[in-house]
DNA sequence: AATTAGCACTCAAGCCAAAAGAGTGCTAAC
DNA sequence: GTTAGCACTCTTTTGGCTTGAGTGCTAATT
């Protein structure tokens, strides 16, 4: 059933007014803060409706309505409007990017770091792995008799910590020479191109089989199953939220973000073809806690993924100002790196 | 004034059941529970002695008593007995460094996470700048028309996110000449060395002034002022300990190990001589929030520092555990990398 | 001189009842 | 459909009362 426009105005104000304030919110409030031409008694029998229909709960009989998930959800796809940041904030973005945009890693960091001072809520993002990225130089480094630290650089990024090892009795030679075949076979392909390579094991790889199969598995390791980084700023800037006055939440909140697997899929499960993507407590997200919700942009620029950029905080969470914050962001780091490339 | 033996006993008593129980420890308790010979009112006169000397409170005249900082400091340094890890948690410690000990950064992370699990506080480590350490290899990659990615190899590991700006003119070759110049000069001094070179900045630099000016800055630059990676785990485990069931406290805790550059002067100023290092809250240490407790430790191996472990926690620390877990995860490390070396 | 039993005193914590206040739901009138 | 009015519900706050753990002091004991 399509709600009434005073009903949405009214679940609207709801929202709104609870995001603010954190209180639930009464018929009374309504009427003189917001309808002054409406009595709250009319109110009272619209809100009892809209608790009916799912969309607002009481924490007991007489109590004001607090928003439910499912009114949150609505209010981001229809009923919110939208927010636009202060000049204040935008030129805070600017200033801190004019700084620190010398290179990619710095971006990142940056941007984890403005989202989460702007917003209030801790911020988090996933650099994205790109499979279409080629290959631009492997190096061997033998750090240890058995184990060589291997660089491998992309035209975006150099991957850290691979390690893989190499037959003791191999000279620094040999190595090298396996370094130079491997270049030449990889260079310039992308990982995809290399991992569906056909790789005959019965063939020698020039005699250096063991080498070229340890890099080879080092690849896919990274690729299919290697830890993504993830950035974390503000993990203390839930407590300023309310709702986590109570140890036990607080306790809930932070065993989860301290857990890097769990937050890695909060931000990787994106419905791709949306740009900003919302994930509200419990339906679904086994991983999000009771009454927490994520909001998450992917950035792209040069037509790469760059990463996931997103905030955990709670459902009561002051969604025009994140998705303001998030949008600003992304397009001043996409212009960003557009720019010079 | 030194106590006498009875007041030492007395003093360990309190503490040792202060850690264990969290609760202010009363002459009863003591009389019943330790010292059954001696009545509560003998201790009770020692316990007020105690008190007007400094080592114990209480928090209103009816409670028990509750160690002081100054008393946590005499027990570390003389009344603690030291404590043995079970066997089961030895082999803890062993399995996760058998599986992880392939490199470097493995084992540190590693470390962390096993002395964090093992004593249920939360984990720090810092890697040690090492200026002994010598080049092993400069490399060059020009990501974007005036930067380039500057790889920093030395004996011991790969320094990141180093990047330099290059003259836009420059073509590749240019810069590859370059890059072997530098590895000419540089290879196999040390970062002291080379800052400390003698650098006629008049002098043409085979006509590449500019990247050598800007490499030596880079170094300077990491050497003297650059970010040190601080890792850090367990961040929900100082909820686990009774003085934290207070959201202000939490939020004061929070608030210190969410900056890093905070962490970073708690596990740096450290006194060399000592093994084990100990900073228990409010005396001098401006970091370390009240009633909050360091301990650190530096480990070495062949001679070189690799970086300084420790846990933060409330000042009612288990300090013998702590202390344990540290030496023993400390000398199982530096076997590990002391051995294949 | 050190130790101890005994006792008065203090203070936190738990409990209960009463009062205040914010909201709601319902009903009857407009 | 809207509204005023009122009874009812439930939370929150307050204050008093009780209980109990613990101390400090004093006088007796060893």
């Amino acid at each position: 059933m399509e709600l009434s426009e005073r009903k949405k105005r009214i679940l609207q104000i709801v929202v709104d007014d609870y995001i603010d304030t954190a209180v639930p919110v009464s018929s009374k409030g309504i009427s003189e803060k917001y309808m002054s031409n409406i009595s709250s008694a009319t109110i009272r029998s619209e809100l009892s409706q809209l608790e009916e229909l799912g969309y607002l709960t009481q924490l007991h009989t007489s109590s004001g309505r607090i928003p439910s998930n499912e009114a949150y959800k609505l209010y981001v796809s229809e009923l919110m409007t939208k927010k636009k940041l202060s000049a204040k904030e935008l030129n805070y973005i600017k200033n801190i990017f004019l700084e620190k945009a010398d290179n990619i890693e710095n971006v990142f960091k940056s941007a984890v770091k403005v989202i989460s001072e702007l917003t209030n809520y801790t911020s988090l993002a996933v650099s994205s792995k790109e499979d279409t990225d080629k290959l631009r130089e492997i190096k061997f480094f033998r750090f240890k008799p058995e184990t060589a630290l291997v660089l491998i650089v992309t035209d975006y990024k150099l991957l850290k910590d691979n390690y893989i090892s190499i037959p003791k009795e191999m000279t620094n030679e040999q190595l090298e020479e396996a370094n130079g075949l491997i270049n030449k076979l990889f260079v310039n392909k992308s990982f995809s191109e290399i991992c569906s390579m056909e790789v005959d094991f019965n063939e020698n790889f020039y005699g250096y089989k063991t080498i070229f199969v340890n890099v080879i598995e080092a690849l896919k390791v990274y690729f299919f199953e290697g830890e993504q980084e993830v950035v974390m700023e503000g993990e203390d800037k839930i407590l300023r939220h309310q709702e986590y006055a109570d140890v036990e939440k607080i306790k809930e909140f932070l065993s989860v973000i301290t857990k890097k697997d769990k937050i890695l899929s909060l931000l990787t499960e994106d419905n791709k073809d949306i740009k900003i993507n919302i994930k509200i407590g419990e339906d679904g997200y086994e991983h999000i806690p009771k009454d927490c919700s994520v909001v998450s942009a992917t950035y792209t620029a040069n037509g790469k993924k760059l990463g996931t950029y997103g905030v955990i905080g709670p459902s009561r969470m002051d969604y025009q100002k994140v998705i303001a914050v998030l949008e600003n962001v992304g397009s001043i780091i996409e212009s960003i790196l557009n720019k010079d490339n």
